[in-house]
DNA sequence: GCGAAACTGGAAGAAGTCCCTCCGCTTGTG
DNA sequence: CACAAGCGGAGGGACTTCTTCCAGTTTCGC
């Protein structure tokens, strides 16, 4: 069986024909726009539409949705990893906490695919792999930042995944209108996470454990759609 | 023309048949206890479903979304408003805004339609009308924490609407796990909201206006679904 | 009791969204 | 120039939700 799509170490079956490649590109631009905007769930036929192809042209291409989500986002959720791991790396904990926050959000508010892809269980087997290795990534940031005495002591990596939920919540609202406004609460909730000399107001609520954070983006069922995407 | 619903200033037009009027309270109550979990845009047959009622049975009683919104709403609303005005009464006004912010949330959270109502422009006019009120009041609150000392002098009526929103967010996000885990964020925005002797970080990002908040709460229009409310 | 008026359930048709296939026509390329 | 590769988009299928309608059932005043 000779698959038609370059299996792993197989050299490129064939290239394709040049107008044909021309679309291809032209489809993977509109959709990471589309996307981007609309969320992984973008009708393909709005896709065909904004590439300038046929829908049939979309379907030869790219044989279901995974095929199209895996080409697109392979590498902006590998940006995403390396910006973890960059924050890992950087001397002050506190600094590289701040720094990652920063940077997943303004990505994330600026790809709402991207977001879905991160906080729920979407997405191609190729894609879930990247994604596993965020968790311990971001274990490891936040005990940094705990470690240089600049962050709450009760802070977990829980905290950092709805914090990051918050500001993604608030970007997604305000960006029409203020593409920087997040910003605004991204200062909020850093103040919030410092730690204090005066004594902070104690956090009564238990931090969320990551085993439950595995189930905390089953994202209410919205109406009449039946989990459409991958 | 004899209206069949009572008019204002109308006697109630003829009390329903026993068994009709039981039917309708089924109705209401499947009706608030669907939309609290699954929002205002729930289908009409589930809920005549979950009241052990035929569609047809609904749809005689509330022929429009709206009426049935109404019905199930105006006393709601009424009651954050009414939380509103007796958070404004309170003396410490910094008291006042938590005590308020913790109310709404908790009901906010509780009740994802009675969020769409507060934060998006939906519901019949009746409703309309009272969520009128709601701007007003809040701008009052925020002024009275601020004079108060204990809030950040830079903070607006339209940080309040966008903090609410995102403990909304954490909310809907860990209340299936834990129901009370989104006041560890409360606690946490407080933190970032309280004035500080030690500079706070300075919020660069301009605090967005009240008309910019007309906007704010378009929603993004999610995949296959016309808008079906009110 | 009894009959008229009120009420009921749910089948059925309409409208809409999105998915995916298929095939006659077009186009790049050796 | 021949022909494999590529193309478009009509059309059928599967859903979901809305809304109407009417033959049968129940209540209530007399």
């Amino acid at each position: 069986m000779v698959s038609k799509h370059q299996g792993p170490g197989n050299a490129v079956a064939r290239p394709l024909r040049r107008d044909a490649e021309a679309n291809r590109q032209h489809i993977l631009d509109a959709a990471g726009r589309l996307m981007a905007e609309r969320g992984l769930a973008t009708p393909l036929e709005d896709i065909a539409a904004a590439a300038g192809v046929g829908i049939g042209t979309l379907y030869r291409r790219f044989p279901t949705r995974a095929d199209l989500v895996e080409a697109l986002f392979q590498d902006r959720l590998a940006a995403y990893v390396a910006d973890l791991e960059t924050a890992v790396g950087t001397d002050d904990g506190w600094e590289g906490l701040v720094w990652f926050l920063s940077r997943a959000a303004a990505r994330q508010i600026a790809d709402r695919a991207l977001s879905e892809l991160i906080e729920q269980d979407l997405g191609p087997d190729t894609i879930r792999h990247l994604r596993d290795r965020v968790l311990p990534l971001a274990d490891t940031l936040v005990e940094h930042a705990r470690a240089s005495g600049r962050l709450r002591a009760d802070f977990t990596v829980g905290d950092l995944a709805l914090v990051q939920h918050m500001l993604a919540g608030v970007g997604a609202v305000t960006s029409p209108v203020s593409p920087t406004a997040w910003r605004r609460y991204l200062t909020l909730l850093l103040d919030g996470m410092l730690a204090r000399r005066e004594a902070p107001t104690p956090a009564e609520e238990p931090a969320p454990t990551v085993a439950q954070l595995k189930h905390v983006h089953d994202q209410r069922p919205r109406q009449g759609a039946r989990p459409r995407c991958c």
